[in-house]
DNA sequence: AGACGTTACGAAGGGCGTAAACATG
DNA sequence: CATGTTTACGCCCTTCGTAACGTCT
């Protein structure tokens, strides 16, 4: 299994034709179908419908690895690259939208020789610390208190907690529940809830942190920006589970506070190992306790 | 980076000889220096010391991610194999020591062909059902309540609560604090422990599970047995985290259990997915509530 | 001198491009 | 018939083994 037959397979998968992958490629239509027919003969299954182009279920399986094996390989190169020659110019850093305050504080203490801020996907800001597209990254998301973000390891790379603070259910000022001090979160499960999964808790974590179902939503906001769901909070399309800072400043909302199970709004440095060797061990070096953030 | 020339290194690299990898490889000394030659030049890096053979600083880098890269590979290719040919034969379960017991009753449901029942390091079990080695794994651990165990993910396989009880501090019936009907985990920091990562929660995890340091140890205990954990800590060397039932069971000791943090001894079953396609949200499918288990 | 890793060289195999054949709508 | 994939074939490059050559103890 070949990296690079790999990555032809992915290619044809993801555009959905032999020519258009050889273009991409820089290679002849002839030996991306030769590649992707050995891939197949190597692994002794059809692995693409042809005419249309589309991936069979086996092949569909094998996509599930290939991305984190390419991913890794490239990883490996690129850290081993890091070692030997240190990279000039500015500091690159990556962060997910709603960490984006913490990434300014944080900049603001180490930018020396120039800064580049670029605001990127989960995902993508993992990838990129990996294979030397960012320097550092800012990640955010929501957990019980103290305990990490999960995060898909792709080597030895550096994950520390950076700040946390409470997470709050946002709540028009006008809403019933809006007067209480303390909900806990069982109990929301019947509330009209906001999908709103880069900027608050996804709905799918509250359920699993609730242990029930429910947390239904009718409306969907797919923004990165912490106003802009605000003001759908505040209209009235439902409730959101978001970081304190940014619920408490907005004049028309409330943030009432869980009981438990209690959650935190949490930001995660990101970086690759620098001195050490290894990886750390990730359980042991992250559920510390770490300082609350001011801001959101 | 070819896989092939990875595969090499490593080896290489663990018997520190390049004559006793080619005669494990099945090559030649000289194509097994080629390789490594080849490896060093496509990354830019020296990877071994020569004379004595010994992985540079940039090579221990290299193994860190060779291991998953190689792994994850061996588990794609099993897993598409699987898909094609169903396996005959007996139907091969492997446990961690301390599920052994679920493991048991497990086995007593599915039983229907044959069944080999194997007991492996927590590592290796993963490994193996990720390699079509084995067809069913269970895996115990120590988590707070209803919370995943941490694995690491090798591909679209099933990792599914089986059960969990809670975990209490084994204390001799002698010791002062054995009367007492709940512990805080902060407040036994300061006393003695056993280091027993195999078999009681790790001292790590109880550190930063507790937020603190302390939970030092003088007696470290290798095995995998409960039993023999049980007479140590009967002696009178220290304390250890335990899940309840064998702890209750034993006639000299008491099991005090844990205020907050609350922790459990969780057992979860891991298996190759089957029918649907890709790998389910892993936070979502594990956080539910599962059944606790009558005996450890 | 002996053990072990490297270098030189020739042979076999694999992989790519060109070009012709083939399938599908 | 047009578009797009596969097959045939030749060339080149890679990689292995054999064997000669360093080099360290």
């Amino acid at each position: 299994m070949d990296p690079h037959l790999l990555r032809t397979f992915t290619v044809v998968a993801r555009l959905r034709s032999f020519s258009a992958a050889a273009v991409e490629l820089g290679y002849t239509q002839s030996a991306v179908s030769q590649q992707v027919a050995a891939l197949e003969a190597d692994l002794g299954v059809r692995l693409l419908d042809r005419r249309p182009v589309a991936p069979t279920f086996a092949g569909e399986r094998l996509l599930t690895y290939a991305g984190p094996i390419l991913l890794r390989l490239a990883a490996a190169r690129a850290d081993l690259a890091r070692l030997t020659a240190p990279r000039p110019g500015p500091l690159r850093v990556g962060t997910t939208a709603s960490a984006a305050p913490a990434a300014a504080v944080l900049a603001a203490g180490e930018a020396v020789a120039g800064l580049v801020l670029r605001v990127v996907a989960r995902d993508e800001l993992v990838r990129q610390v990996a294979t030397d597209a960012l320097d550092l990254g800012l990640l955010d998301g929501f957990s019980a208190p103290n305990d990490p973000l999960p995060v898909t390891e792709l080597g030895p790379a550096e994950i520390t907690a950076y700040g946390q603070q409470p997470a709050v259910v946002a709540l028009p000022r006008t809403h019933p529940l809006a007067v209480r001090s303390a909900l806990a979160l069982a109990d929301l499960a019947v509330a009209r809830w906001i999908d709103a999964p880069d900027v608050a808790a996804p709905l799918p974590q509250l359920r699993a942190a609730a242990g029930t179902d429910g947390f239904r939503s009718a409306v969907r906001y797919d923004g990165t920006d912490v106003a802009g769901l605000l003001a759908v909070v505040a209209a009235g399309h439902g409730l959101a589970l978001l970081p304190a800072g940014p619920v408490r400043a907005h004049p028309e909302l409330v943030g009432v506070d869980l009981g438990e199970p209690r959650l935190v709004h949490r930001v995660e440095l990101v970086r690759p190992t620098r001195g050490g060797e290894g990886s750390p061990d990730r359980r042991d070096g992250r559920m510390m306790k770490v300082a609350d953030l001011p801001g959101g």
